[in-house]
DNA sequence: GTCCTTGTTCAAAATTCATTGAACAATTGA
DNA sequence: TCAATTGTTCAATGAATTTTGAACAAGGAC
């Protein structure tokens, strides 16, 4: 990891509680959670939510609070839910969380371009 | 009910984890927990965690996200968990929040004057 | 009635947060 | 090399949050 990530042990539940208590943050960890099963996805998959600039931010943010892990990969970030260690640290937590946040429209709405072939998406 | 609380439905997950995204309101709902077989405290008995008048925002915090219901008795106000209505709309979420927030520090200092008999809290 | 307790309201101040656009850096691919 | 893609940095702005103290209101005890 080139990027600093807080170690286990030192993930707070405040913080977060309060990085996941925000709309945009919230879909950006339901699109990772729908996508948990292909090791999840790189940033500019997360267009549709908030602007590039926006999306540096609070993908930040849930780093910092330990929720996610951020991997470069080339000019690409390769991003996914830190499952095993929330999972240790706070048990059942993340499933709670994870069963409403997948259902958001706007996750749906960032993941229906993914899904569809080639580059049809805006279509 | 004299306050405000949101109907059971229309209890947003991004705005309860905004809610308990905060040390003070976390605490608060963890010294809920410790007295919930006790149906609850009165907000001050809550009384180290903050001033007065920063424990008024933060219950109604608390309440307007439909984390605790607020029973005004007398000029007291009773708190309590929404347990219930937090388990039908959020399985799990509760209970793995409060596994945590039971511990804090702070709701160690708010109870434990509570748990001496009469006032020798402070002694 | 007169205190005392409990909590609220209000306005102000301080702080933190979210969002934006312009400019930039690094990698990839032709 | 040149251009396109991907994401970051920076400064600025507007908005929301948190905290405080003074004054107030409602009940309870006496």
């Amino acid at each position: 990891m080139t990027l600093p990530h807080p170690d286990t042990d030192q993930i707070s539940l405040s913080t977060v509680l309060a990085a996941l208590g925000d709309e945009t943050r919230l879909a950006i960890v339901g699109c990772l959670a729908r996508r948990e099963d292909m090791g999840g996805l790189v940033c500019g998959q997360l267009g549709t939510l908030c602007s590039k600039t926006n999306l540096t931010y609070h993908v930040a943010k849930l780093r910092e609070a330990g929720v996610v892990s951020v991997r470069p990969e080339g000019t690409k970030r390769h991003v996914s839910l830190r499952r095993a260690d929330l999972d240790s640290r706070f048990p059942g937590f993340l499933d709670s969380v994870i069963t409403t946040a997948v259902d958001m429209p706007a996750v749906d709405r960032a993941l229906h371009k993914l899904s569809l072939p080639e580059d049809l998406g805006d279509a």
